[in-house]
DNA sequence: GCGCATATCCCCAGATTGTGGCAGAAAAAA
DNA sequence: TTTTTTCTGCCACAATCTGGGGATATGCGC
């Protein structure tokens, strides 16, 4: 039996969704609200697997909603039910905490099924939000490029260990070479990272994934 | 009506690929092959709209080939179909272009539900491969947590100064005060992040997400 | 008022870094 | 073989950074 707490201030869906969901033999609807004022209070009373939640709703954001239920209930999983499918809600919903992002439109089959997946541990996500998140995931994850500035290997090497946060002699240490030979090499760095300090170096690579 | 071409070194599960996507309706295998050599004839010959790829082949690694066929036909959608779930696996075969991501234990009706979906522009991922993808966005998007050191403002505000690569001195000039005070601020920092350089400090935030 | 945290400045001594130049040995490319 | 690249090492000077002292002022809470 999955217990399913709502947040939603559109009353027609919001009873429609707890029909539904309380109709439906394994589900039981604990909580329905119309918005996520007192939300500990609300959470505490109700004792849900799995919160349905809205973006727009008054009084509270549902995205700061989702924040603050993380914190309070880390063990609840949050699924978001909206019609926004723009990136930036996307982005903020997801890592915010919530662990999946439906559309409204979703049937009640997919619905149902979705809520039965992320109460086991999935993030069911409607097709066209599933996309977008990955394209967020790509965009961030971009290329592990250390080719672009070819460094050479012995530079890559002193620059990881810059990266880790060791000084020149202690790079020096570790890679079992003079201390004026890495200063050798972080010359030849700054020259083909364009930067002038280790902290631009450090900075640079771990901003553009040089590592 | 969907071409499919398939990409799996395991003759048998190929076969039975092959066998159950050819023997649905709507769907039809224009190609199905052990190993990526030669991907682009491979391709032009079978012409699909999705290519199902596995991970592990012989001679090419299933990921290099995704993103060649990346550039080679953007708007062909490729599905990983593996075994692997290991993180690391996942992101790079999202990042390297590919739309969708399932283990080899999915169903069937499942995987043909899959097809259709990756083909219509969304990302199918089975449950936990979903979750982890989640978890790697939530991961690079989490918001700052400065909390956890708690820094003060001007400390974080000289911090964010010192990761865009900056000295003392410029960091002086910009936030409009004088160099000793950078200096003492720094002070505080390594204090309360347990560094003592400012490449550690720069390497510290940018791991954390302190900024 | 009194403490406390924050933000702002200053000085010093010693260590580290930035910059410039130089050069031999080994490896890779021509 | 000759040339080029990479890796190695060194010197010197100026600038910057680190770590140790303090000092003043402004709020905020008790």
């Amino acid at each position: 039996m999955i217990r399913v707490s709502i947040f939603e201030d559109n009353t027609q869906f919001r009873e429609a969704l707890s029909l539904l969901i309380g109709g439906t033999p394994g589900y039981s609807v604990t909580g329905s609200y119309g918005d996520p004022v007192n939300l500990e209070e609300k959470i505490s009373e109700s004792d849900p697997d799995v919160v349905i939640m809205d973006i727009s709703m008054p009084g509270r954001d549902g995205i700061a909603a989702v924040e603050i239920l993380r914190k309070y209930a880390p063990d609840i999983q949050i699924l978001m039910l909206t019609v926004f499918e723009d990136e930036d809600r996307i982005f903020r919903a997801l890592c915010a905490g919530a662990s999946g992002y439906l559309l409204k439109n979703t049937s009640p089959s997919k619905l149902l099924e979705s809520i039965r997946e992320v109460s086991e541990g999935g993030a069911p996500m409607s097709p066209a939000i599933a996309r977008k998140a990955l394209g967020l995931l790509q965009k961030f994850g971009g290329k592990p490029d250390a080719s672009a500035y070819d460094l050479t290997l012995r530079e890559t090497e002193v620059l990881a260990q810059l990266v880790r946060g060791l000084s020149s002699k202690m790079i020096a240490a570790e890679l079992n070479i003079s201390y004026e030979t890495v200063r050798s090499h972080l010359k030849s760095i700054y020259d083909k990272l364009h930067v002038a300090s280790m902290t631009e170096a450090v900075s640079k690579a771990l901003r553009e994934n040089l590592i």
